[in-house]
Formats: C-alpha cells, sequence, structure tokens
DNA sequence: TTATCATTCAAACTCCCGCT
DNA sequence: AGCGGGAGTTTGAATGATAA
C-alpha cells in the first residue's frame, strides 16, 4: 500500500496533524487526522515511517528539521512549496489549475523564521535542538489574528488546506504534457531539500585550531575586532609611505583612488587586475592587503565565531533558491570557501570525506540534452576538453574550455566569440540547441530544463519595450536599449537550458546517493551516520593540498582527508538506521576492494629471487624490471587508493568503511548534539 | 553565466531643538 | 503651529572580492 502521510504543523512547536491519503492524495474515511505533539509525534512518525510513506509538508527546513533535531529520519517527501514554484512556473503544467491559481501562502519560499531569529537558528538553533514551526504560527496570526483562539479549529482548518493543496499539485502533474518528467523532477528536488535538511543539521568537520593557526600565520595574532592584526597594519604602512599620505585608509576605494592618482598613477579604478598592470612600488604591498583583507573579512574569526560551532560549520543551504534550481545559501558562504581556508575541513577521526567531482558536468549534459552524439563521443573519455582537441575542432584544451564556456554563456566576443564558429561546425546539433533557446529567449518565451523546470519570463516592462522597438519607434536610444535587453534575455535563457538541466541531473544523483548510502547501514551499532561532502561541478575541485583536481569523472583524495564534491551544492550526510539495513553488501565491497596484485609485480619477485643464477647483463636487466615493477605498483596503489576513480563512490565507500572497521579503527558516528 | 559577502558612501529619512 | 537646520540612523547602490 502506497500511502502518502501529510503531516502538517501545528500552532505550537511540534504540533501537527497526520492525515493519511492514498497514492492519488484521497484521505482515507477510515484513518481520521490525527493531532499529535512532541514525543507523540515523533513516536507516530517513526512508526509510520516503517510504511515507508511520502510526507507531505510545507517545508522540509523546518518540518524535516525537527524531526532531524529529535534523531527520526525518513526516506522520502513531498515538499509543497518547492513543488509548487516548479508547477507554477513549468511550461509542462501551464494548463494546469494550479498554475492559474493566485499567489497565495504555498507562493515564494518559506516565511522564515525571521531575520533575527533565523540567524540565531542557523546558528545555535541547529545544534539546541527545537525548531519550532514557526510557519504555522505565522498562518494562524494571520488567518485569526488570535493564535490563541481555538487552536483545534484552526489546524483542521490548516489540514485540510494543506490536502487541498497536495490534491493540486498532484493534478497538475497528472494533467501535465510529460507527467514523467515532472513527476521526477519534484521526487528529486524533495529529495534534495531532505539532503539539505540533513547536511545543515550534520554540519560539516571544521578544524578550528587549523583555520586559526591559518589566519594568524598569514595576519598574525588574532586583534579585537575593528582593530587591524598586525601584518595588515604593515601593509598600510607600506603603502601610505610608498603613495606619500600618510593619513590615508587603505580601505577606502575613494581615498585610494584620489591618492593612487595623486602619487601620478594613470588608473581609473582600484580593481587589482588593473593595479596588477602597474609598475609602482605601491602595487606589491597594496594587492598582497586586499587579498588578506578579504581574508580576514570573508572568512576570518568572526566568521569562525559565528559559523563554526563544536568543530562543526553549519551552513544554511537553500533548496531552489536559485531560477536554475541550484541551491544556494544563506550567510557563510559556503559556495565559496576560498581554497586558502579549505584546509580546516579535516574528516573526524576514523572517517573520510570523499572527493566527487562531477567534471564538465555542464558541457555533458549539453551533449546530453541536445542528443549530439558527436559531442557525447569526445566526452566518452575522462576529459571532454581533451576530446573536443582529439576531434580536430581546436587546438588546444584552453581553447577548447573557452570555446565551450562560451558557446554556454553566450560570449560573442574576445577569445570564445573568435573560436566558437569552428566548435559550431565540429558540434552543429549541441550548438544549435543553445542557438534555440538563445532565440526563444530573445523572443520572451519560456524554455525549460530536461525534467520541466521553466525559466522565468522577462517582467512586463521588456515586453513593452520589445513592442515599442517592434512598432517602429523613432526613438533611437529605445531601439537599442530593446535589443540589449533581447540579447541579455536570450543569454539568460541560452545559459538556463544547460545549468537547470544540470541541476536536475544532479538532483537525481543526490536522491539517488543518499538512498544508497541509507541501504548501506552498517551492521556496527557504533556506525550510524556517513558523511558525504557532495559539492558543485566543474574543475577545480579541491584537494588537500589545496591543489585542483583535475578531470576524471569522478576521484578521490588518497589519503583520509578527502572531500566529495558533486552538484552545485554542499555537505551530505545519510544517516542510515541502524536496524534499516544489514551488513555491507558483499558485491558492492568486492568491486571496490583492492584487486589482486599484479602480475608484473608478482614476476618482478620471481624475477629477484632467481637473480643468482643470471648473468650480470641478465641481473641488470632484472633489476631494471624490478624497478619498473616497483613504479607499476606504486602507481596501482595509489590507483587502488583512489577507488572513487572506479565509478562507484558507494561501494568505495563501504569498502572503505568494512577496511576501517577490520583494522580495529574506531568508526564513530558523527556527533551532532542532541537536543535538550 | 550564476551566485554570496563585506565594506564604503551618499541619499533619504527620522527626530529633536530652537527660532519665528 | 510651522519651519529650518543639524545630528543621527537607515537604506540602497556601488565596489571589489570569491566560488563554479
Amino acid at each position: 500500500m502506497d500511502a502518502v502521510y501529510v503531516i502538517i504543523s501545528g500552532t505550537t512547536a511540534g504540533l501537527a496533524t497526520l492525515t493519511s491519503l492514498d497514492d492519488s492524495g484521497v484521505a482515507d474515511p477510515d484513518e481520521p487526522p490525527q493531532l499529535l505533539a512532541g514525543g507523540d509525534l515523533v513516536e507516530a512518525v517513526e512508526a509510520l515511517e516503517l510504511e515507508n510513506p511520502r510526507w507531505v509538508w510545507a517545508d522540509t527546513a523546518t518540518h524535516y528539521g525537527w524531526l532531524l533535531a529529535r534523531g527520526v529520519r525518513v526516506d522520502r517527501c513531498h515538499d509543497l512549496r518547492l513543488t509548487r514554484a516548479i508547477l507554477r512556473g513549468s511550461a509542462l503544467s501551464a494548463g494546469s489549475a494550479l498554475a492559474a491559481s493566485p499567489r497565495g501562502e504555498w507562493d515564494g519560499p518559506a516565511p522564515s523564521l525571521g531575520s533575527d531569529a533565523s540567524a540565531s537558528a542557523s546558528v545555535d538553533g541547529q545544534q539546541s535542538g527545537p525548531v519550532p514551526f514557526e510557519f504555522d504560527a505565522s498562518v494562524a496570526t494571520r488567518t485569526t489574528g488570535d493564535p490563541g483562539a481555538d487552536a483545534a479549529a484552526e489546524q483542521e482548518a490548516l489540514a485540510e488546506r494543506t490536502v487541498a493543496e497536495l490534491a493540486l499539485q498532484l493534478d497538475a502533474i497528472r494533467s501535465a504534457t510529460e507527467p514523467n518528467r515532472l513527476r521526477l523532477l519534484v521526487a528529486a528536488e524533495s529529495a534534495g531539500a531532505l539532503v539539505a535538511a540533513e547536511m545543515s543539521h550534520a554540519g560539516l568537520p571544521w578544524r578550528e585550531d587549523l583555520h586559526d593557526q591559518l589566519l594568524t600565520e598569514l595576519l598574525g595574532p588574532r586583534v579585537a575586532a575593528g582593530q587591524r592584526p598586525a601584518r595588515l597594519d604593515e601593509l598600510a604602512g607600506a603603502i601610505r609611505r610608498a603613495l606619500d599620505a600618510p593619513r590615508l585608509n587603505p580601505d577606502s576605494p575613494q581615498e585610494l583612488l584620489r591618492a593612487l592618482q595623486g602619487a601620478g598613477l594613470g588608473v581609473t579604478t582600484t580593481r587589482s587586475w588593473e593595479l596588477k598592470g602597474v609598475d609602482h612600488p605601491v602595487v606589491a604591498p597594496l594587492l598582497e592587503y586586499k587579498k588578506l583583507v578579504r581574508l580576514l573579512t570573508a572568512n576570518g574569526w568572526s566568521w569562525m565565531e559565528s559559523w563554526v560551532t563544536d568543530g562543526r560549520f553549519f551552513p544554511d543551504y537553500v533548496p531552489g533558491g536559485v531560477v536554475s534550481g541550484r541551491w544556494a545559501t544563506r550567510g557563510g558562504g559556503a559556495l565559496q570557501l576560498p581554497k586558502q581556508v579549505r584546509r580546516a575541513v579535516t574528516a573526524d577521526d576514523g572517517w573520510s570525506l570523499v572527493v566527487a567531482d562531477a567534471a564538465q558536468l555542464e558541457p555533458r549534459i549539453l551533449a546530453g540534452i541536445s542528443a549530439d552524439t558527436v559531442m557525447a563521443e569526445a566526452g566518452r573519455g575522462t576529459d571532454l576538453y581533451a576530446g573536443i582537441v582529439s576531434s580536430g575542432a581546436v587546438q588546444t584544451r584552453a581553447e577548447a574550455k573557452v570555446a565551450m564556456l562560451g558557446a554556454m554563456y553566450g560570449a560573442t566576443s574576445g577569445e570564445s566569440g573568435r573560436l566558437l564558429p569552428r566548435l559550431a561546425r565540429a558540434f552543429p546539433t549541441a550548438l544549435a540547441y543553445v542557438e534555440n533557446a538563445a532565440r526563444a529567449g530573445e523572443r520572451g518565451e519560456a524554455v525549460t530544463s530536461r525534467l520541466g523546470r521553466s525559466a522565468p519570463r522577462p517582467g512586463e516592462q521588456w515586453f513593452e519595450l520589445q513592442a515599442a522597438a517592434r512598432e517602429g519607434t523613432p526613438d533611437e536610444r529605445l531601439q537599442q536599449q530593446a535589443r540589449r535587453e533581447a540579447r541579455d534575455w536570450g543569454r539568460f535563457t541560452r545559459n538556463f537550458v544547460v545549468q537547470a538541466s544540470a541541476a536536475d541531473w544532479a538532483l537525481c544523483w543526490l536522491a539517488d546517493l543518499r538512498r544508497r548510502l541509507a541501504a548501506l547501514a552498517p551492521a556496527d551499532p557504533d556506525v550510524d551516520a556517513l558523511d558525504v561532502a557532495a559539492l558543485h561541478d566543474g574543475g577545480g575541485a579541491l584537494n588537500d593540498d589545496g591543489s585542483a583536481l583535475d578531470s576524471g569523472a569522478v576521484r578521490a583524495a588518497p589519503d583520509d582527508d578527502a572531500y566529495a564534491y558533486g552538484p552545485r551544492t554542499a555537505t551530505a550526510t545519510a544517516t542510515p538506521r541502524p536496524e534499516s539495513g544489514d551488513a555491507l553488501p558483499s558485491a558492492a565491497t568486492a568491486e571496490a576492494a583492492a584487486p589482486a596484485p599484479t602480475t608484473a609485480s608478482a614476476e618482478a619477485t620471481a624475477g629477484a629471487d632467481g637473480a643468482a643464477d643470471l648473468s650480470p647483463a641478465d641481473r641488470e636487466t632484472a633489476r631494471i624490471a624490478a624497478i619498473e615493477a616497483e613504479i607499476a605498483e606504486r602507481e596501482r596503489r595509489k590507483a587502488a587508493d583512489s577507488p572513487f576513480k572506479a565509478a562507484d563512490p558507494v561501494a568505495a565507500m563501504a569498502a572503505r568503511l568494512a577496511e576501517l572497521q577490520s583494522a580495529g579503527r574506531s568508526v564513530r558516528p558523527i556527533t551532532t548534539p542532541t537536543p535538550s
């Protein structure tokens, strides 16, 4: 029985109505809704979860956050807000009643916990437990004006509205032109929301001591807020001397620009790239000053104080925060941790962080959605750009990359504009696809991702401007503006089809990874959590030493401290329930286990054993063979240590886990602070 | 191309006071 | 009461940096 349960938050923290529905969203008359609170609610959810229902709620972050804080994990959900946003915008469900309905309580982002409350909630709320069901409080006060009045009736009304909303959404999916695509997208989006909540809950391991050490090395010892650390003070002095401006405040762009011009430098901005082209003693200290100020203000001690608690960084992920379906973050800048400070991200003892870099995701997605088989063939190896070079379209890998990005971003000028025609000759199908998307955007039409997420349409003013231009307004300036805005929108839609489809893929990947990690639940009761950091696409993943991981479908750093890269998101934590799984899947373990010693090394050993019987020349040959074998063996080990290169992160993780356990290493669960 | 973030700086606004 | 400062606060744009 594929039951769908609706959980509706109540007017006070932890109060909810559970309504049982069938798979088409119809309430079961024999099972009346239950109003539950606190521990009863937790127990009921746990009991129902055994039937693997799909939980339906207004907002995953609040509802699931509350459950996670109480140690409850669920497998599936339907996030009403995220789903509504997709369905309202999608061209595939444009004819639905939902698309035509007025904006209401389910539209827009979840009412955040209030700007001040959300700030504190994301800092301490994450680990201090109760995340109140704020959403309902706001609904209650809005609808009755009196939160205390007749809470039960209020609950019931809310439950009915929620059931009605689900019905509206299911109908929009059923009646869509491509219901299966939308169904998958909606499920993936909701699964992504679960992942985000789990990641926000678990946090990313963060070594505060390493971070502090790094800051002290670069900036000098910590000083009070508002003070310049020693190193910055030195540099500021050097800048003032070089410009002969003793009272200059280098933090003020205006003052700085005046001082630079006063010293005879012909610069028009204080941007780094412009300064780099100038030969003057001030340039070196100024560039270093800017770099360090950036570090101090963006990821310095005050950042650490507000975002890192008890060795964990708790970013606030916002699924669906970007129109293309990518996630955003609220505060903490989790999407752009500078390479400098990444070494503070270090796995807890006994744990591994795994890097999975979906290299060159977007061009590969483009090959897929446009069904450009020639381009797909070029991407058959690990490096799509190298494949493009060998296809003969361009000379170097760098050119391939620039040209490819230009095709997806709509570049017309510069290097990539110059290379574009060659790319278009080599891969006409793919290029025509993005070109069509751009043309549609210029006409103000909707474009849609592979699974059905549509780009927003331009505003009314845009259409008015275009209409005016079409009717031949004599105003030349207006004509130009219309053309420019049309091109801008076309560039947006050109990029959207690729980026949003990549986000579709990433969500599906995340959902699959989450599920398979859950199925990995080890028999060892000490192990009930696996930590996976999953981040962005594209090159430049991070390595222990800060070096970028280059191409290669998926790979891992060779030691315990690796990181995982996936879609444009951040840290995923799957927390399988100990009782839900058996021992590690043996097939997966076998698949990822280190292969038997190579024949090369076996032969080398044999050769060394028999060396005494050989002539000096043969001995020399054997010695060289042995050295070669040793190199081969070393490389093989290296490859074996990067099991994810092999293709299956989950299997590799299972193997790694088994290895750690058999070696008697303590494999302890992630300690997420428990609610009081 | 998408995003985020901190900082500076000027404009806009609020509030109070003294003067007419 | 009404008006015009001036001080203080708020807001929003610009700037320049980061990530992919």
